[in-house]
DNA sequence: GATGAATGAGGTTTCATTCAT
DNA sequence: GATGAATGAAACCTCATTCAT
């Protein structure tokens, strides 16, 4: 899995050009979509030359691919930082939900490149992007999960794959609800709030709940 | 809210071709996304010329809206049937978790659909594809909720409209684990399992546990 | 030269169909130009089915040649008919003039497929159209300005040809302008007054002025 | 109004290039129509590939309105220059005439291209074309005339705007009958003269006589 | 005679990629 | 290294015309 997706020549370049390719060829991306994403226009906007954007990147698939390995791992350190503390699992998972919505209002567009990927439909480059984007990260939750399983934190007959699973579903999906379109109207559609007035606090709190009974509570034998 | 996207043509012909069209037109857009979608192929494939498809549908976007407009409705005319039972909130979890992974083995395709329109960028497009799409379901999963919440069957701290929503992105998700190319590696990700080798009963089983959890407890105060 | 330019059913059809095929033709090619004439459209419009249409036409083309040979017969038939009287040259200038006004309140839709046979660019159907619809006309002008001319009522240094040629120039650009949106437009600009709020009038009494004297005085010698 | 349709990249190239396409531009709108003329063949004709064009013109429409642009900027530069003189208005009237009958031998195209545009059926498009146009041309007219009364030089009673608007419509339908092919055909109906042997001078001579008369003699009281 | 569904060639436009300078 | 002019395949869409019923 090599997740070098640029020519070399893009490796000796002054650190600011690079920053700058990469951020907006990622705001091309994430606000157009790859098709339409057009990669004269970023070339522009970065202030480059199409020449040059080829003698950094052989391919439009390329840059794309070199845009997500920046935008993901940028999620994955923030992950990372969060979770390699000492607390216990529901209060990581606290400080993911406020570090989701903070990233929201941050890193919009990183979010948004993730919603991109995972509607990518060619199956081989499907395979490629989530290994690059998923490896680490679910590793970082099953950990988490496993180890609170084992210290008794968390109910005993949970699944430490599973659950880091279904949490990430919800984390996912409370990214994107609030950055992506589509999903940014589902929610409005949810909670009957209009956009803007949005109470972001109490959609966490609310999650928290849903996690932590989820996480913690076994089911009694019971008739309900 | 006009859900009629084709023109009058493509009402007057019959129920086998126009099943035909949508059919090949959903497993085009499902399985290429809208963009690299073509209508060119739709019409061959659909045994019409391309002259007809123009005839049928006014632009290609109209014909992507008609097949959304029919692979959706099927998915929530399956939704509606199974949650007006007289169940209790958690067996008709349990049977909408059945039927997810029926669906996702019978129409794949629909569910790849939806996939593909909770990417969409734009942003007038992608809040008119979320009221068609997400209106009636969410109003289904509302209304079940607060009955049971009525009922006293689930947890009195819960908001119906947030925990309706947690509830489906985990159903959504799930869907798009079985049938989506980055979905579905992701998954393989998470479990372990080679795909194929899905064990989706597992699945199924904990996600209900997690769910039921969730729903019914309440955590009480504690040094947890 | 062959006027027919419709298969013989066309003939047997009813009057009152045959007018109204035509006079929706005159409408679509008056208004839209022969290229962007829609022959469907025109069929739709005038209540009968494409296939009927090229029952009775086998072109697009003959279609178009019969509306022009009925829209320019009538013309013609106007003109004749206003031009048989015993009236001396400018008494029947004054009520051609006064007539083209009228025209082009009430026909201007065969002034305007006038306008648009008049930028044929097809050699070969330009001198056609040109032969059909100007013939006859011209031999009328030619004929009373030769009248004119042995009576003694016009200057003796014409000659009949070229100035019946320069007196159908300045009635045709005359209908052109009260009739076809670009000549509309110049004429406004040439008086400066808003369209709506033109004395048509005044233009024809000076146009009159102008065409009396053009035909009336011969120059003497001066220093002119 | 701006009269700028086309891209920057088409001011940035050869003068020698930028003249070739427009020529060509001109040639192919000029003998085809608008609608008729194809941008794939006026790219092939100019040697230039059809992406490249479209650098230059965003549309087919901006080609052709920079190539009107052009062809009738060329056409009111000759007119001013003639105009400018301190001719009396009869002898700049010869001159106009004699320039006339130049332009159609050696600019044919600009006429025809007039000719296009006056057969415009798009009323947004005719307004915008004929004040591009005539705005200018009009103008000079008008003060030449304007002048001549004041002089003296002209009949007391006519209406500067009129009169030139008379003059420039025989003006035009006479280049427009030595270029453009239906009234090139109409001419010949009128002179009886086969194409080619016509004898432009006599009828430039005759139409000085009618101009001339037309715009010095006042009609006495009389029994005509 | 009458219908209108069906055809498909052809035109406009886009944009990833190349390459001479 | 850097430029950006140039390419051309490919996609969407229109509409005159055909033909089975």
């Amino acid at each position: 899995m090599n997740l070098n997706h640029h020519k070399e020549a893009f490796e000796r370049i002054s650190d600011e050009r690079r920053e700058r390719i990469l951020e907006i060829g990622i705001e091309e991306f994430a606000s157009k979509g790859y098709e339409k994403a057009n990669i004269n226009i970023i070339a522009r906007n970065a202030g480059i030359s199409i020449g040059l954007m080829y003698k950094y990147f052989a391919t439009k698939e390329d840059l794309f691919l070199t845009c997500i390995t920046r935008g993901m791992r940028f999620l994955e350190n923030t992950l990372e930082e969060l979770m390699q503390s000492r607390d216990k699992l529901l209060v990581k998972a606290e400080k993911l939900l406020r570090a989701a919505c903070e990233l929201s209002m941050k890193n919009a567009n990183y979010i948004r490149l993730y919603n991109e990927i995972t509607a990518e439909k060619d199956g081989k480059r499907a395979v490629m992007l989530a290994r690059q984007v998923e490896t680490s990260t679910s590793r970082i939750y099953i950990t988490a999960i496993a180890q609170a399983l084992a210290c008794g934190d968390v109910r005993q007959d949970l699944d430490p794959r599973l659950f880091a699973f279904f949490l990430d579903n919800l984390l996912m999906t409370l990214q994107f609800s609030f950055t992506c379109e589509y999903y940014r109207e589902r929610l409005k559609i949810y909670t009957g709030v209009d956009v803007g007035k949005l109470d972001e606090d109490e959609i966490v709190n609310q999650l928290l709940k849903f996690i932590e009974s989820a996480f913690t509570f076994e089911k009694q034998p019971s008739n309900f």
